[in-house]
DNA sequence: CTCCTATGCGTGCATGTACACGCATATACC
DNA sequence: GGTATATGCGTGTACATGCACGCATAGGAG
């Protein structure tokens, strides 16, 4: 009722925050804003924000990958983590790894990266005890079953938009 | 199992892609950027991202407010907002409006403001509908539930990060 | 060997997001 | 009037995200 309606406008009182807004992508988004500030927040004594970490733990249970490979683990766009991971080598804690293709670049978590792993993931585990605590155990399993049923959701023409006429 | 864990690597098979993440944090991230696709591509006939359609209906519904009140509205950070509403300035569907206090700069829907709405909306209304096909009634409902109790956390301390000195 | 296609990579561009600052004005207190 | 606090605003900086491109090389078809 709160962010996307335009119905009704007959509401008398509205209660200022009590309501999730009748849109689930505007809903979902700024669950995705408030949850990434709890683990950046947690993760802010360590030096790395949620989405670092998510590279770093990845490139440690991956070894030496190529950066497409990265990214298919990730699911993440690869030229996102072309950039997500420059920081990160800034940083020391990703460095180059050799790789038979020529073409690709592949990479591989630090010494310094390693270390920066081991100092987060308590807070990490705190982090998600925090969310745990707040959505329940079943809340949590919900949230997972709901973000695997969008994920899956790619690739669909909604309205009548224009492309599609290569092949 | 895929994305965060780092227990046991005992794994032997792994399916690629069937289960979440055992961080909920990177399958909110997951999901907010699937969902948010859905709706822009539905949008983008109308020329409209879904983050400017939730401020374009928002502004209806709302008239001329402050930038300030806006932000709030929409439970999004001020400084954000002030960019988010530069695009559509540019593009001529937001315009200023006259404030009594001077140090507020107010904000209203232009002409072709309120018609972009007007077009938008059947796509956004297409995408709730996939939106909810997808994940049934129940689903949504749900994940207006699990945002809720989300958006709700903020401020905690988690890990003894080093703040809170001052009062 | 040459050409075509597939694959991997990085950048330009646009947008979203938020925090730290600094500037301006409104208000209250004296 | 003069000072202190509160409120509103915009920018600098930094990062996340994805699409459109263009470049390079691998591999196969001839």
């Amino acid at each position: 009722m709160d962010a996307l309606t335009q119905s009704t406008t007959t509401r008398t009182k509205k209660k200022p925050t009590d309501q999730p807004s009748a849109c689930s992508c505007v809903n979902l988004r700024r669950a995705s804003r408030a949850i990434t500030k709890v683990y950046d927040d947690a993760l802010h004594a360590a030096g790395l924000k949620v989405t670092q970490y998510s590279v770093l733990v990845n490139l440690s249970r991956a070894g030496a990958v190529s950066v497409s490979e990265l990214a298919r683990r990730l699911r993440l766009d690869r030229t996102t983590l072309v950039r997500n991971l420059k920081a990160l080598e800034r940083a020391g804690m990703v460095e180059g790894a050799p790789s038979s293709d020529p073409r690709e670049r592949g990479v591989s978590l630090s010494e310094a990266g390693r270390a920066a792993v081991a100092q987060a993931r308590p807070r990490w585990i705190e982090a998600q005890r925090l969310i745990e605590a707040r959505l329940g155990a079943d809340g949590v399993r919900q949230l997972g079953e709901l973000a695997l049923a969008l994920e899956g959701i790619a690739g669909r023409d909604v309205a009548g938009a224009d492309s599609v006429e290569s092949e």
